[in-house]
DNA sequence: CGAGGATTCTTCAGTTACTAAACAAAGAAA
DNA sequence: TTTCTTTGTTTAGTAACTGAAGAATCCTCG
């Protein structure tokens, strides 16, 4: 069905550019040597890239004993992505900039369990008071990327973001967005192996293998939620025992927590006897804050809590020889000093492959906003980077093509 | 350093050999279909491999209201590759065809704790036994993969066989090669994501996501050994505690029998009081026999182990989203009818993406020797596949290139 | 200050791997 | 036989490279 299958230009395009943006500055001549293309080729790509006005050159470099190097830059401005996470407590926005910096961002309650055409009314004019609040032109807007733990069931309600912003809509699963967030703000190298574990109502991890994030067949990836960490554990609500989730997500926190009369009191647990509409994420924050204010019992349970997440990521980081693990997510922007340590110690002692490279386990800077920065990144991915690349392979099924998430809807 | 970046014919070339071989027989219109490609380029590339000889012209198909298509065929007798598995246990040796069907296959004793350069004599001299008991010309063979639980150490032994053998040598993990061997064999679609689970003297899992074989920055890969089922078990070598390879490989699983009398004797375990040579993997089988002729200690204790691997088993499926589960390697050619249907009713059962697409659990065709098979089969892959694709991407680093697997050595 | 080397960047002819489209060949249907 | 369908080949054209020559810029040293 679709396209021609060659590399095209395009690539090679999206490949330079990404390494402009990832270099922060570079010339042609580093441009040379990162891609291995020749400097003839190099030349007339990043003339073109110059022509639509996303580089521009900006200055010279030192001499190193003949002509000084022309230095390029992303020409940061030159066009701008939306990053919406769809939380169950929160809903975030993001407007970043070509190099994937924010520009402006806020942050909203939950949608809950508000109609859907309200929600979508709701989120279009959230988002156009974003944009209109740095007066960016609606053109240089690439698109919206629209990001939340079960993108599957957002399809319709993608459409109808898109609707009413008319900005084109791309969908993605808030860890894998996570994940690409870090990937794209720097810090983790541009071809690492990597995944990001995420932390918000619920738990998840978003994978980036080589420099190239995975979704997997269906889009299910990263589900460590489901890691068995206790084969005669409780029962978790996908059938198996002694998943991650049960064990030490941040519902099983609270709710270990307002078992404990002693802590429910002194941290102030809004949830309670009574289920409230979006309690979890109120209440582990409010256990986060009792345990950095020295709470004994706090601490005890989050803790406990990260001894079941290390475990798990330490699982994750065999399976798929890992070099870096990022926390992020709301929840590890509040607790994440806690988790941080346990997980360190665990991978330290016990990663297999740590004598041929070492893991760096870290806190992500943006954590809260994260995964809306990644689906600003997707975006600036979508739009710059070609569809799909080299050949299209058999299996020729696909007479009903199955969701396809990152790229953009229709 | 390396050559240019360009996906060039060769590429192509390798991606529609191998659609000729998974397809079996199959037209150029098939070709054209299944590629992307149009008409002419296809038939232009098959020329090209009708002329190398790699491919021949097999009658016609029926016709379907015009021309009936010529169909093509691997010319499975053009070339050939060796496979070698080092087990603690034995050493297997295959020959195989261009399409990776067995022509010969001899296995031997393990090398124990022999010399190198007795073993490196050994091992020429039977993979010159293998290759003459058909006698297939030298010219003919494209190398010999070597695949072992850690590869890294068998480097310098690599060399020595390349040396002694005349053939380029290939270096792998064995689950790796398993996975391989399985991916080549058919049975799973070319672009499939899947897992193979390996028992050998110990535990791993080979990986392939979207046809492409995962190894990992270090070829660390899929090490399912050290996952974590119980954040307060027995201690394992790597550091933590709990892993699957303590609670529940084939050398917990002899010992915990070593430890039951009636077991043992009934069993009749060579092992005993004394450590011997290389007792796990005989009395493993010795094990499995017994419950396979109802010894009801023997069923309970595997019955036990195949839990703890179910668990893994989804673990990994959960994170990686796969479609299928190929259990291989000596020890579930032995024990893999007790081991799959425990495996397959927790996947069945508790599988997170089983909505989305389903997850088949099966046990190898040829368990025994499919790493040595997938050696082969890395081998044939290594020849017939271009080195890189796409453009190489920056970390420029890199001065001391790290061992790569999977590739010829030098 | 100006020649000569070093380095960076551009230009341009040539190559490769494709596509598109016309064409030829082979069989089916009428 | 004529006409249609399908398969496969040929050919001209094109995108995206490479390689090599040349232009531009800067440093150094007499």
């Amino acid at each position: 069905m679709s396209g021609p299958a060659r590399v095209t230009h395009a690539s090679t395009r999206a490949a330079v550019l990404d390494l402009v943006r990832a270099a922060g500055m570079i010339s042609r001549v580093g441009l040379v040597n990162a891609t291995g293309l020749t400097g003839g080729t190099i030349s007339t790509v990043v003339r073109g890239l110059i022509d639509e006005g996303l580089v521009a050159e900006t200055g010279h470099a030192e001499s190193t004993g003949g002509k000084r190097r022309v230095m390029l830059q992303l020409n940061h401005f030159a066009r701008y992505a939306v990053g919406v996470h769809l939380d169950d407590a929160r809903i975030t926005y993001v407007l970043t900039n070509l190099g994937g910096a924010v520009v402006a961002r806020i942050s909203r309650a939950g949608a809950g369990a508000d109609e859907p055409a309200a929600v979508v009314a709701r989120v279009a004019r959230e988002v156009g008071a974003l944009i209109d609040s740095v007066g960016v032109e609606r053109d240089r807007i690439l698109g919206l990327g629209l990001v939340a733990a079960r993108p599957a069931e957002h399809h319709e309600f993608g459409r109808a973001v898109e609707r009413a912003t008319g900005l084109p809509v791309v969908l993605d699963n808030d860890a894998t967005a996570a994940a690409i967030g870090e990937h794209w703000s720097g810090g983790v190298g541009a071809t690492s192996t990597f995944a990001a574990l995420f932390m918000g109502s619920d738990v998840g991890a978003g994978i980036v293998l080589g420099g190239t994030t995975y979704r997997g067949p269906s889009g299910h990836t990263g589900e460590i939620g489901h890691t068995c960490l206790d084969v005669d554990g409780p029962r978790c609500r996908c059938g198996a025992r002694g998943c991650l989730e049960v064990l030490a997500g941040p519902a099983a926190v609270v709710e270990q927590a307002r078992a404990d009369r002693a802590l429910s009191r002194a941290a102030g647990l809004v949830g309670g006897r009574t289920r409230a509409a979006t309690p979890v994420a109120a209440d582990f924050a409010a256990i986060s804050r009792a345990a950095r204010q020295g709470n004994t019992r706090a601490v005890a349970l989050l803790e406990r809590s990260a001894r079941y997440f290390a475990a798990a990521a330490r699982t994750l980081a065999n399976v798929l020889d890992l070099e870096v693990l990022v926390l992020t997510g709301p929840s590890f922007a509040i607790a994440g000093s806690i988790y941080l340590p346990v997980l360190r110690a665990e991978l330290d002692s016990a990663f297999i492959a740590r004598d041929a490279h070492p893991i760096s386990v870290r806190l992500s800077p943006s954590a809260a906003s994260a995964p809306a920065i990644g689906a600003a990144a997707i975006v600036l991915q979508s739009e710059l980077v070609p569809r799909r690349q080299g050949l299209r392979l058999p299996d020729d099924l696909a007479a009903e093509e199955p969701p396809v998430f990152g790229q953009l809807v229709r």
